[in-house]
DNA sequence: GCCAACGTTGGC
DNA sequence: GCCAACGTTGGC
């Protein structure tokens, strides 16, 4: 099994919009960068364990856990001209984007910020934490999973 | 196949 | 809102 980190705006679609799913499930549309999408369909598998990642945002940090239910399959929204990730060059014959659908597990007891992340050295290979990242989907060592899973209950660093 | 121009991401 | 970093596009 693998872990990964997966980030989404608040506004748009943040971990109290998943928690409001029917069956706190939701497809994990928009991924429209190749090395993401590679890593969808040839490294996701259904059971994978994932930080769900809030950016672009006041509190940019990890907020909680999310589990992938379905593995790759075509993102249909880009199919669609009316969507904002509407790609003509995907066709339904030829999909061009994948998706999965990722389930909530639980939404952390306090938001583990970006700024808290890097104040531990333990963490500071992690791929979010480089400079200039912006894959939206990054793998996350079980090391990584680990530690961070345990912040959760310790008071926040100052 | 190079690379400049452009668009996007995302922290600050 | 700024801007650095990076991916993509398209002319040549």
């Amino acid at each position: 099994m693998k872990y990964w980190l997966m980030k989404s705006e608040p506004d748009v679609f943040g971990i109290d919009h998943l928690a409001k799913m029917p069956k706190k499930t939701e497809h994990w549309d928009g991924i429209r960068n190749y090395q993401v999408r590679n890593m969808m369909r040839d490294e996701m598998k259904k059971g994978d364990l994932v930080l769900f990642y809030h950016s672009n945002c006041k509190e940019p940090g990890i907020v909680g856990i999310a589990r992938i239910v379905k593995e790759a399959y075509p993102d249909f929204t880009a199919f669609d001209p009316k969507e904002k990730y509407y790609d003509p060059k995907s066709e339904p014959e030829n999909p061009r984007w994948l998706m999965v659908d990722v389930q909530l597990v639980r939404k952390f007891k306090r938001t583990i910020s970006l700024q808290e992340l890097k104040s531990y050295k333990t963490l500071s290979e992690m791929i979010i934490l480089r400079r200039g990242n912006r894959l939206s989907i990054t793998p996350v060592s079980k090391k990584h999973w680990d530690f961070i899973l345990k912040l959760e209950n310790k008071n926040k660093k100052a």
